[in-house]
DNA sequence: CTAAGGACCTGTCGGC
DNA sequence: TGCCGACAGGTCCTTA
């Protein structure tokens, strides 16, 4: 599911339901996740309020007085509000109970998401290097121009390398470097700096507009029942290898690249 | 330092 | 129907 605009549309959808309410008590079934849940986090947060949940990459941060509730969904994670009591299922990890009578449940087939503690005055590891936010003025033409300089490895590498920025997933890489007219497998040190420009304004475009779409999945996702998926989504290439191009008609073609599945039009990616 | 590949884990789908 | 391999929205860590 989460691939930025998922975490964003997550983020809101729990944020009016976990803001301003206490941790009445936290339940770990599985704490093996990609790092093991550390085994203090009841102590750390059990009836303190969350102040607010903010998005941080593809981080949720849920602010507490002592510190912040890392949250991240990895390939299959969800989070859901749902009644307290509700039985759990097989990939129910980890629930918040809230003092509302709700509680906040981490889903995670594939057990590669993470519950974390950062600690007031400290930064966790995993935070401390990450590049700007796509959508935030900072990530601009000039900037990735820097980051592009001298660089052999292919852009769509580059563009989802979060030390560059973050938030580029799997198939927004695929979309934007459609829109913006680049081979994906293209040395990043070999782009103009007008293309480079307009592959920054691709990403925001894609993003902002994925976002938008998101609140759309977004009562669907929080509130249980359906399954959180693009269908709603006008994708122009991922998940199309060997369909016609919606520009130029040619068969989009499908390479992988960093063990990633790749599409693109031959024809219009230069 | 950069770049490429493996690793983590489960579920699903297509082919035989 | 059953089994097996390939693949899936992420990203850290190791290796060259």
């Amino acid at each position: 599911m989460p691939e930025l605009p998922e975490v964003e549309t997550t983020r809101r959808g729990i944020a009016p339901h976990v803001e301003h309410k206490r941790i009445t008590e936290l339940q770990v079934r599985q704490p093996r996740l990609r790092w093991p849940v550390p085994e203090q986090l009841g102590q750390w947060i059990q009836g303190d309020q969350v102040q607010s949940v903010e998005r941080r990459a593809k981080y949720l941060l849920l602010r507490f007085a002592r510190g912040t509730l890392i949250l991240h969904l990895g390939m299959s994670g969800s989070l859901r509000i749902q009644p307290a009591g509700s039985p759990a299922g097989k990939h129910d990890h980890v629930d918040f109970i809230l003092e509302s009578g709700q509680l906040l449940r981490l889903t995670d087939p594939r057990r590669f998401g993470a519950v974390l503690w950062q600690e007031n005055g400290t930064l966790h590891p995993l935070l401390a290097s990450l590049g700007p936010e796509p959508l935030d003025n900072a990530f601009d033409a000039e900037y990735l121009q820097a980051c592009c300089k001298g660089r052999k490895t292919a852009i769509k590498s580059l563009i989802m390398n979060a030390e560059v920025v973050v938030g580029v997933g799997n198939i927004y890489a695929n979309e934007a470097l459609y829109r913006a007219g680049i081979n994906p497998r293209r040395a990043a040190g070999r782009i103009a700096a007008a293309r480079l420009a307009s592959l920054v304004d691709a990403i925001k475009v894609v993003l902002a507009q994925a976002i938008e779409q998101g609140g759309t999945t977004l009562k669907d996702f929080v509130g249980g029942d359906g399954k959180p998926g693009y269908f709603k989504q006008e994708l122009a290439v991922y998940g199309r290898a060997g369909e016609p191009c919606l520009s130029c008609g040619e068969p989009l073609s499908e390479v992988k690249l960093g063990q990633r599945s790749t599409v693109f039009c031959r024809q219009c990616q230069r």
